[in-house]
Parts: C-alpha cells; sequence; structure tokens
RNA sequence: GGGCGGUUAGCUCAGCUGGUUCAGAGCGCCUGCCUUACAAGCAGGAUGUCGGGGGUUCGAAUCCCUCACUGCCCACCA
C-alpha cells in the first residue's frame, strides 16, 4: 500500500510496514515466492495544498506560475519526499522490491486509470452532474463525502421572521444556522400537519432584504419539532434543500461562489466573505426588527479532511461513479467469507458503508493528478472520452479537472502489476494475498479496491486484510505535529535501535486495540536484543573455550524439555501469525528465548558441561542450533540483528543470508507435555527453596542443605534426574531426596511444592515466633482449600453433571491437599516442641 | 439517531471457544546480589471484591441481560 508523498514515515507506517515485513520474511522463509511491491501515492489535494503552502511562504500563487509549472513543482516535490520515504523504508528493514516500485502518476498506472474511466463511462456508470456537492472554498475544488471530517462547534441559532406577503404584521419564524444564505432562499416549509401553520401553507412570504414572494410548501421532510418548525429552503446552498427543490421544481439562487465570497446575486453583500455577510445580514435583519431571538446552539460542521476549511455545500458540475452496481459484487465477496478482515468486527462497518453507499465525486478541481480523460469540441459540444487524446487535438479542448487521487489509489492491486495488460507479474502474483492497513480508510481504500478489482478483473484483490493498530501517545492522545506528540522515528531507531523498535511495537500491539505508545517502551525490545547479543556471545564463547570436546553426551531432561519447549513455540508462533495474532507470535518467542532459554537451558548447560568436559563442545554446539532456529523465527520481526548473530554463531557462505534461509518446521512428536509440566515442577522447587533462602537471610554465596521427601518413587526420580542442577542452581550443598514420611533428624523451615515436602536445614536459632506464624498462615490456607473442595464434592450436582476428569481433578486436589496439610502440622508440632 | 469497541495489580495490557500453567506479563515498587553472557542483568517479594447490578450454570474474568463511565465510526435536524 502506498504512502503519500507528502511527508515523512511515522511511528503508524512503522507498525504497518513492519507487520508487511512480518509476513513478507515468514511467507519467504517459508518457500513462497513472496512480492512486496513498494511504492507511492501522488495525494492530489494533500500534495498540491503543501506545495502551495510552500510557495505561497515564498509570495508565489500558484496561477502565478501556471498549470504547467506548478505541476513541474510539484514533481520536484515529489521527488524530493520520494527519496525520504525510500531512505526510511531501507532504513527499517522494508524488504520490498524496488525494482517493481511504483507511483500513481506512473505512466503505466496512469494508462490503468484512463482506461477505467472511459470504461465506466461507456458503462453509463460515469456520468457528469450538476449537484451539491461538498465545496472547499479555499483550494477551490469539489471533495468526496469521505473527504469531509465533521467537528462539533458552537454556534448560533438565529431565528428570523419572514412576513406574510397578504399581511405584513404577521410572520413566519424560521430558525437558521446559516442567515448568509436566506438570500437564496426560494421557499419556506412546513411540515403539513403542522397546526400552527395549516393556514399558512401555500401562500406566500416576503424574503427580507430581498423583497420578493417565496412560497410556502408543505412538506414531510419537515421536522416539526426542530425549532420553530419552519424551514427556510436554499435550494443551491443546502444538500436537503436542494432535494426539495427538485421535488418542487423551485428556482435555486446561488448566492456564495467558489470562494467562499458572495456573489452578484447577494446584492448589497457582493463581495463579503460567508462569515462576513453573516455578521452584516444579521445587523440588517435586527435593524429591520426581524430577529427574533438569536440562541447558542452546538452543531456539527463539515471540514475538509486535508485543508481544514469548512465545507461549503455548492451546486456545480462535476463527474460522479455510480457505486451501487460496483459495490453488490464487492459486498458479496465480504459476506461469502471470499476476502476476510481481521478483526471480523470491521466487517459490519464495511457491510453498512457498502450497502447505503452513495455515488462518488470523482472530480478536483485542482492541477496535481490525473486530468480527466474527456475533451469538448470546440465547434459543436461533442464529447470525447478515450485513453488517448483525439487526432485533432487543436479542435478539442480537455476537462481541467483531475480526478480524485482515489480514482488512481483504488487500482493499485493489479494497476501495479501491468494491468490492463495481462503479463508475467499480474498472472503470477494477483490476485494478491494480504493487505495491511490503517482501518480509517476502510471506505476510501479497501472497499474502492474490491469493487474496482471485481469489476476490471473479475477477481477479488486480496484475500485477507489486517486492520492494524493505532498508535496513540502513553496518554491516549491522537499522534498529531501540534501536540509534538508524534516521535521522530529516525531518532527513536538511533536511539533504541531499529529492531528495537519494530519488536516493541508488534508486541504491544494485540490485535483490533489502539496502542499507547512512548517511545521509553522500546526498551523492551532494546533489552531484548542485548539479551540475545549475550546470549550468542556466550554460547559461541563456551563453544570455542571447549574445542574439540566433542564426545556424544546423554540427552537429559532438560535437552527433551527444551525441544518440546521450542517446538511448542513455533506452533504458539504459527498460529499467532496465521491469526493475525503478531502480539502473541512475539511474545511466544520473546518467553522461550528469555524465560526458558536463557533462564534455565543455558543455566543447566553450565553445570552439564563442567560435569561432561569431554562433550562440552557438542553441548554448545547442540545449543547454538536450538539458538539458530529461535532467531530464525525471530528474523522477520528483527531483521537485522538476527542476522548478524546468523553469520556470527556458524561459518556461512558468502551472500548466504538469514532472511532466504528455510523457516523452522514444526514437529508436534518432540511436544511433550509430561515433561514440560515435569520441569515446571522442578522450577517451582527451586523457586522454594530459594525462597526459603532468601527468608532465612541466607548469603547467596552461602550453601545450604536441603531434604526433599517425595510422595512417590516416581516423583523421586524426577528430581534424581535433575539432581545436579537443582543442588547447582539452588545452592544446594547436600540434597537428600527420600520417600520416606519424616523429617530431617536436622532443625529446618519447610515448604511443600506438589508431591515434594522440602526441609531447608537451619544453622543456630531460627526465629519461632515467626516460623510459627508462617506456617499457621499456611496452614490456615490449605484447611480453607480442603473445606472449599469438600464442599465442592459433597455437592450432588457437581459430582453429577461435572465431566468425570474435572471430578477426579477436583478428588486429586483434596488427597494432596490433606497430605500436604498433615506435613505441615507435623512441622509445625516439631518447631514448637 | 444508528453501529462497533473498551473497562483485569500504581501504569500499559494479555487471558474471554466456561473447571490448577485462572487470576497473569512487562514497566514501576520493595529486598538481596557486580553468581566467571548480560546491572539494558540475576534471584526473591508485595499489590487485584477481573467497572456496578442481575441472570444462566454444579461452577463465570470468561456466556446472557442491564446500568455506569469511556473511545471510535457512520448519518445528520435546518
Amino acid at each position: 500500500p502506498p504512502p503519500n508523498v507528502t511527508g515523512n514515515l511515522h511511528i503508524g507506517h512503522m507498525l504497518n510496514n513492519t507487520i508487511q515485513d512480518v509476513y513478507a520474511r515468514w511467507k519467504r522463509m517459508s518457500g513462497f515466492n513472496v512480492l512486496w511491491l513498494p511504492g507511492s501515492d501522488h495525494a492530489g489535494i494533500a500534495t498540491q495544498t503543501k506545495v502551495e503552502g510552500k510557495l505561497r511562504a515564498e509570495g508565489v500563487s500558484r496561477y502565478d506560475l501556471g498549470r504547467e509549472k506548478f505541476v513541474e513543482k510539484v514533481w520536484e516535490w515529489k521527488d524530493i519526499y520520494h527519496k525520504n520515504i525510500v531512505t526510511q523504508l531501507t532504513r527499517m528493514g522494508a524488504s520490498v522490491d524496488w525494482d517493481r516500485e511504483r507511483f500513481t502518476m506512473d505512466e503505466g498506472l496512469s494508462i490503468a486509470v484512463r482506461k477505467v474511466f472511459v470504461d465506466l463511462y461507456k458503462k453509463g456508470l460515469i456520468y457528469k452532474g450538476k449537484r451539491i456537492i461538498n465545496w472547499d472554498p479555499e483550494q477551490q475544488t469539489a471533495l468526496s463525502d469521505e473527504e469531509v471530517i465533521y467537528k462539533e462547534k458552537n454556534d448560533k441559532l438565529y431565528y428570523v421572521k419572514y412576513p406574510l406577503v397578504d399581511n405584513k404584521n404577521k410572520f413566519v419564524i424560521i430558525a437558521t444556522t446559516r442567515p448568509e444564505t436566506m438570500l437564496g432562499d426560494t421557499a419556506i416549509a412546513v411540515h403539513p400537519k403542522d397546526e400552527r401553520y395549516s393556514n399558512i401553507a401555500g401562500k406566500k412570504v416576503m424574503l427580507p432584504i430581498v423583497d420578493k414572494a417565496i412560497p410556502v410548501i408543505a412538506d414531510e421532510y419537515v421536522d416539526m419539532a426542530f425549532g420553530t418548525g419552519a424551514l427556510k429552503i436554499t435550494p443551491a446552498h443546502d444538500p436537503n434543500d436542494f432535494m426539495i427543490g427538485e421535488k418542487y421544481s423551485l428556482e435555486t439562487v446561488q448566492v456564495i461562489d467558489h470562494t467562499g465570497k458572495m456573489n452578484d446575486h447577494a446584492g448589497r453583500f457582493s463581495g463579503l466573505d460567508r462569515f462576513e455577510a453573516r455578521k452584516k445580514i444579521v445587523e440588517k435583519l435586527k435593524e429591520l426588527g426581524l430577529i427574533e431571538k438569536i440562541e447558542d446552539y452546538a452543531h456539527n460542521v463539515g471540514y475538509s479532511e486535508r485543508g481544514g476549511a469548512q465545507v461549503e455545500p455548492y451546486l456545480s458540475d462535476q463527474w460522479f461513479v455510480n457505486m451501487k452496481p460496483l459495490a453488490e459484487p464487492a459486498l458479496n465477496a465480504v459476506r461469502a467469507g471470499e476476502i476476510k478482515f481481521h478483526p471480523e468486527r470491521w466487517v459490519k462497518t464495511y457491510e453498512n458503508w457498502m450497502t447505503n453507499i452513495r455515488d462518488w465525486c470523482i472530480s478536483r478541481q485542482l492541477w496535481w493528478g490525473h486530468q480527466i480523460p474527456v475533451w469538448y469540441n470546440k465547434k459543436n459540444n461533442e464529447i470525447y472520452c478515450e485513453v488517448n487524446p483525439p487526432s485533432d487535438i487543436e479542435n478539442w479542448e480537455q476537462d481541467p479537472d483531475v480526478l480524485d487521487t482515489w480514482f488512481s489509489s483504488w487500482l493499485w492491486p493489479f494497476s501495479t502489476l501491468g494491468w490492463p495488460e495481462d503479463k508475467y507479474d499480474l498472472k503470477k502474483y494477483f490476485p494478491t494475498d494480504f493487505l495491511s492497513t490503517a482501518a480509517d480508510i476502510i471506505f476510501f481504500w479497501v472497499a474502492r479496491m474490491i469493487m474496482a478489482s471485481l469489476e476490471f478483473t473479475s477477481k477479488i484483490p486480496f484475500s485477507d486484510v489486517y486492520f492494524h493498530n493505532i498508535i496513540r501517545d502513553d496518554q491516549g492522545r491522537k499522534l498529531s505535529k501540534s501536540l509534538g506528540n508524534s516521535p521522530d522515528v529516525i531518532e527513536v531507531m538511533n536511539k533504541y535501535g531499529t529492531d528495537a523498535l519494530r519488536f516493541t511495537l508488534v508486541y504491544l500491539s494485540p490485535q483490533g486495540t489502539d496502542v499507547y505508545f512512548a517511545e521509553e517502551k522500546c526498551e523492551i525490545g532494546r533489552n531484548f536484543a542485548n539479551k540475545l547479543w549475550n546470549a550468542a556471545r556466550f554460547l559461541l564463547m563456551k563453544k570455542e573455550q571447549s574445542q574439540g570436546a566433542n564426545k556424544p553426551f546423554e540427552q537429559d531432561i532438560f535437552d527433551i524439555w527444551v525441544q518440546s519447549r521450542l517446538q511448542s513455540t513455533i506452533k504458539a508462533y504459527l498460529k499467532g501469525l496465521g491469526e493475525y495474532k503478531i502480539n502473541e507470535a512475539s511474545a511466544a518467542l520473546y518467553d522461550f528465548i528469555w524465560g526458558d532459554f536463557c533462564d534455565w537451558y543455558i543455566e543447566v548447560l553450565k553445570i552439564k558441561a563442567n560435569d561432561n568436559p569431554d562433550s562440552a563442545e557438542a553441548i554448545f554446539e547442540n545449543a547454538i542450533n536450538i539458538f539458530e532456529d529461535a532467531i530464525k523465527l525471530l528474523h522477520p520481526v528483527m531483521p537485522f540483528i538476527t542476522e548478524e548473530l546468523w553469520q556470527g554463531i556458524k561459518e556461512r557462505k558468502e551472500d548466504d543470508s538469514i532472511s532466504i534461509s528455510n523457516m523452522p518446521q514444526l514437529n508436534e512428536s518432540l511436544i511433550d507435555e509430561n515433561t514440560e509440566k515435569d520441569i515446571i515442577l522442578i522450577q517451582q522447587l527451586m523457586a522454594s527453596a530459594r525462597n526459603m533462602r532468601a527468608e532465612m537471610g541466607l548469603s547467596p554465596s552461602v550453601k545450604c542443605d536441603v531434604t526433599v521427601n517425595c510422595k512417590t518413587g516416581k516423583d523421586a526420580e524426577l528430581l534424581i534426574s535433575a539432581k545436579n542442577y537443582i543442588r547447582s542452581l539452588a545452592k544446594i550443598e547436600e540434597l537428600a531426596i527420600e520417600t520416606k514420611n519424616e523429617a530431617p533428624a536436622y532443625k529446618s523451615v519447610t515448604s511443600v511444592v506438589g508431591p515434594y515436602q522440602l526441609y531447608l536445614k537451619i544453622e543456630g536459632l531460627i526465629d519461632v515466633e515467626q516460623e510459627k506464624a508462617k506456617l499457621n498462615k499456611e496452614i490456615e490456607r490449605t484447611e480453607g482449600f480442603i473445606a472449599s473442595v469438600n464442599k465442592k464434592l459433597s455437592n450432588q450436582n457437581f459430582v453429577n453433571k461435572a465431566t468425570p476428569e474435572v471430578v477426579d481433578n477436583e478428588k486429586k486436589k483434596l488427597e494432596d491437599n490433606k497430605q500436604k496439610l498433615e506435613k505441615l502440622k507435623e512441622h509445625y508440632k516439631l518447631i514448637v516442641s
């Protein structure tokens, strides 16, 4: 999807491009031929506005330059910003195919635009019509409905008295927010059932100031409850009034011109700005005693999305696309699930818009854009609409308007691949698979691409659409230049690293939410990168130190475990990416690499290598292989550091790259849930031992003695298999693993972990009172737990209705905790004695 | 007016196809560690009536209803 050429990459683009890059790299490493086609959009109004602004600062207007010169200036601007975008995309590591880069005003894309226009015109789906459209009086161009942003504004509601023609002492009072348009009133409307006006409907009132008699019509459109129940009708300056005007064949009188100033029909107000005129007209009405009252009134007012000017409903000749026929197949494609939205809820939004779709105003009175391929014959007003200009060009004049930017963007998925020619790229890469975009352009762009694709290629443009998160600042405010809360992406990359930023963004972005971002959050990614770096450095160092110690080593429980964890991680990773939950995929990697591999496996290997010096190199080589798999999985998110590490951990061929290596395949047979559970138990046991040490105030350098009473021989075996690791990692000198059920002879503190009762030997005195209190608390908690399980099990409903496994589980819980309670009580006695 | 979200530890959020990885993570905070990869680190710890109320169920953070607050989108009454 093409970014605009109007400015710099911001943090939202960064997220969007990272997401796209993750999918491109992931699929590429999974054996697919991936095309990620870069490009940029000429962004008609936005760009023209910027360039005009720049010229204005130099004291030049576009009219001074003339159309041709001005457009040249815009191309110059485009070149600068385009370079900027390329630099930034490269910097963030986007693995796009630069050879296929496109711009919406390329020759090829321009042909596609003209072809589409001509086809639609010939099919009768494009027409020119005089309508009320949204007019930007500053840019002096028409806008589509989607380009108008409504904001609440505090205004006034003016109550104006219109005298009856046949009785100048009687009035109809209308309420309006826009008194300046009254000069163009051609009727007054009331509701047919409104008794207040039943004897007035059909009569005439005098339009004040203008002193013209206008009819009072009765129409059900009028809301009796609003204002006075009487509505002034200004067909030239209000879309609803225009409708009523057509219905009753009312005259349209235009009083505001294309610059937002009052025109000649405004009489003595002619030449005034619309807002200035409002004041003057209200003054005049006051003078005439025709203002009943003025109230404060908050209402929604439309502004130009790009320029910010208050939009004027304006009657003019414009080009429109009849959207209904295009919308229907596009709606069906999404409803039928041919195109899937993620998150799915956007389907409703899409349906809602598509079912109420209105004609699209595509002509813009700008100079920057695709000029409409329509020529008018200078002599006979004949119309010529073709991709190429007429041969006798001197006899024709081209329509001066350009097309809405989106009229080229909506062709992007196929116009960039050579359409309308059916070349290799189009055959090979179209339809595409994946679109990632911001939800705010679902109507502007996504919906229209679907419509255009179906209309012109009979194919859907893409099968999956991901609406990415909106990035806000850490207080939840929108990022904006005026607030100064939009981080400079390049600066953030300089400070924390590109990979850190990329990782942080996707890690913090759960599907379908707004993300509160602050650059400090990049510490997450930076620290993670640092961890990776150090882990790799350590593994390599160890491997080198133990060169030649290649004796095969025995796989122990931790070796089986780490393989299982790796496979479980791959599974979660694939699931996350498949469901468009990149945060879950990246969290799975983060947890595995940091929590499992670094915190536990590497620590275990230190011990293992010490115990088996002949196998040391083999042990670390094996670890490096696992690490290599992990960084391959991570590569799509953190391309730079993973490449660097991948090159470093093994000998590589020149020109080889992790980005074209193969993703590790999921091997579910290596997932061993029992071993994973066993290791969790061992980890908990160690944590408990460490905790007891800490609570006893043992210095980390002091070793201690521990006895563990196991419930069964099998439980004991598990500990024996990890005995050395437990001793080392929990700093235990003597570790006695017993299956008997009595406390050791030495003085100790105790704790219970699953089937294990731990006793930590205490030298000297212990604080009996403190220990008693602790035990009491634990005993109470256990008793409470037993009571609640008992209650559950004595509930016949539970026993009968819950699944057998759940009931058995409860029974087991009860049994375990009863034993635990017993042991705790025994120990309590021991301490007290 | 219509539609769609959100409300879980001080902060930012996971969990939401109902039942021990069901109360979690990161940051922040407290304690102790320069343990021979990493102080951007390691070990340990504290903190929540899972927005209020009601319902369904043997069982609800998880499903339903309702209220409150909050964000967004669409339409727009002059």
